[in-house]
DNA sequence: CAGCGCCATGTTAGCGCTCACAATTCTCAG
DNA sequence: CTGAGAATTGTGAGCGCTAACATGGCGCTG
């Protein structure tokens, strides 16, 4: 910066300001400076600038499961919004969101400066960890739940479960059995009890849940103990015809386990899946699913949190965004046709 | 850090040392400058120490398509191993690999003051694009190829594809049919010359090639000219009997266009893939394909870029890991049982 | 034309840390 | 007991930048 002040002949606040766009410099001054900038390839140092400001405009991001469709998809939103606003984002991937490696990932990020931090832990207990945990900035949590007074970000899982059920009821199936995923998941409670409210509404008793862990084999032995119940129960006894999944890779598992049973989807058991992955339209049969909009919803909770950090928030503030239905062949009434 | 010293009786010098693990510190000022630091919950600040040594600790990841299951693989394997290497990294997601957009993301990153970059863009012109770029800092490429002079590390794609065409011709099949990923990739057509190479050491000429863009889309349509080509040519003319995918995403979809249009998997044709995605296993039928182990792959281009960064790397280096054969039912040469 | 106020620019003092070197203390052989 | 040398600690400067204040020049009002 002194080197660019030198040769433009002015002062290094001068040229300060002019990178700063501060408005107090005459349009002379500022284009000379802007080419010497240019010239010389002059950027100026995010260190000193930090250190000067007291600012690092850096925020952390802690998450687990990266690898998967969801939160990839969030991290991704998350990671360009903050771009835009200009700030920089560390992310933390977590094997498993324990207690221990929780405190460890914050105080990482704190250790490099983070002013914020957006933690994608759909874990009731991460959450109260968190929540515990005392961080020396603000924290924003995504599919966190509302019940703790962390700010943050959700879909609405008990609508979009709602949704599925009332769907499958309407298309004539007296009851909908339903594999839930993990009962610490956050997520997996919200979509059993919208599953369970649309079937009290419909004045129907729910079936006994079964439980998978979000992976196509769990979702695999769940179908393996439905198919058997649908085989062994003559005449459709439980009124077993239709199944809602409590994710797409689990509907995976159930679906072929259904098929190895030799039941057909939907032409006797219908299926439905919950998030929407690419894949979920060429599964057998194309599945009916929620799809959910994960990049909104990484961008909201960096505009979530940046309100906190630069003031503007009023207190605790939750956000919820509407998933959507997506209708495909696997809850049809009737068989589809190829190619549908 | 003038706090803690004031407390401790000690210089700020000193406590500097300790946090350091400078040697020539008494154990007993040691442990007398450890308690303030605890008592006080006194951080250093990393924008000071920045500034000081004019190092960051940081480096900048590019990638793209960061929700597929390879590339956050991948990021997440850098993002471990740099924070195990104590390094912050920060992830760029690009929608596309336009050069302008590799040049915006370098400026962002090098603005932020990032020591090295690792680049996931398996793009052709994507790599040649950052390699004009004389950007300031070690650029590392993951699966960016050998040809141009920047380090990087990939795995070797064309050994696998051959491993999957030697297998079906192993299993009997007279030749074996290729769904191309794009023309761009270098994985892709990585793994197109693997499967000529194969073909042409078995003394079989190659069959026309179909090209898909890695989705399940795409993959569905390509099955759907093969199904085709099939049923249209009596007495099996083609030979067309097996085909190598090159991504389980689009061999779900010929999966299914076979399905639909009647043909069994693997009895009438065979099906291979290439990832081994989670869901992979699950397929109808479960899928062979090659394994890749995108974890290591990125914690070794951490391994390498920092072997740049620190100056022990010796001029341009490339890594290759070996992928891993993994036979599932969609290649078996007769029926499966149900529960295979 | 004096005087006020505003705009453009310069000057100074840190931000919190590490480096290089200076100063002090300790150790131990002769 | 003494002095060399090592171990330990302290001092001062400066990393590159911005905030706050200081300065000087200009236009405008009365």
């Amino acid at each position: 910066m002194a080197d660019v002040a030198r040769v433009a002949g002015v002062s290094h606040q001068t040229v300060s300001r002019v990178i700063g766009g501060h408005p107090n410099v005459s349009a002379k001054t500022r284009a000379a400076v802007t080419a010497v900038i240019e010239e010389l390839g002059y950027r100026r140092n995010s260190a000193a600038r930090a250190l000067a400001t007291r600012r690092t405009h850096t925020l952390g991001v802690i998450a687990v499961n990266t690898t998967l469709h969801g939160p990839a998809s969030t991290l991704a939103g998350v990671q360009e919004a903050a771009r835009e606003r200009g700030y920089l984002t560390s992310a933390v991937t977590l094997r498993a969101a324990t207690e221990e490696a929780l405190t460890e990932a914050v105080q990482h990020l704190s250790g490099w400066g983070v002013e914020g931090i957006v933690a994608i832990t759909p874990w009731r207990d991460a959450v109260r960890a968190l929540a515990a945990l005392e961080a020396p900035c603000p924290v924003v949590t995504v599919e966190g739940g509302h019940d703790l007074d962390l700010p943050g970000v959700s879909l609405d899982q008990h609508l979009g479960a709602r949704m599925i059920t009332e769907h499958l009821l309407t298309a004539g199936h007296s009851t909908v059995w339903h594999v839930a995923g993990p009962a610490d998941w956050l997520e997996s409670e919200a979509r059993t009890a919208g599953w369970e409210a649309a079937l009290r509404d419909a004045g129907v008793e729910a079936p006994p849940l079964l439980r998978g862990d979000w992976s196509p084999l769990s979702g695999y032995q769940a179908g393996q103990q439905l198919a058997g119940r649908v085989l062994s129960s003559p005449g459709q006894g439980d009124g077993l015809t239709a199944v809602f999944v409590a994710n797409d890779q689990m509907a995976l598992g159930v679906l072929r386990a259904f098929r190895e049973a030799g039941l057909e989807t939907p032409a006797d058991v219908a299926v439905a899946g919950f998030d929407d992955i690419p894949e979920a339209e060429f599964f057998p049969p194309p599945l009916t699913t929620v799809r959910q909009d994960f990049a909104s919803l990484g961008r909201s909770s960096i505009g979530l949190l940046l309100e906190h950090i630069e003031g503007t928030a009023e207190g605790t503030t939750h956000l919820t965004l509407a998933p959507e239905l997506i209708v495909r062949a696997s809850t049809a009434r009737r068989r589809p046709t190829p190619g549908d």
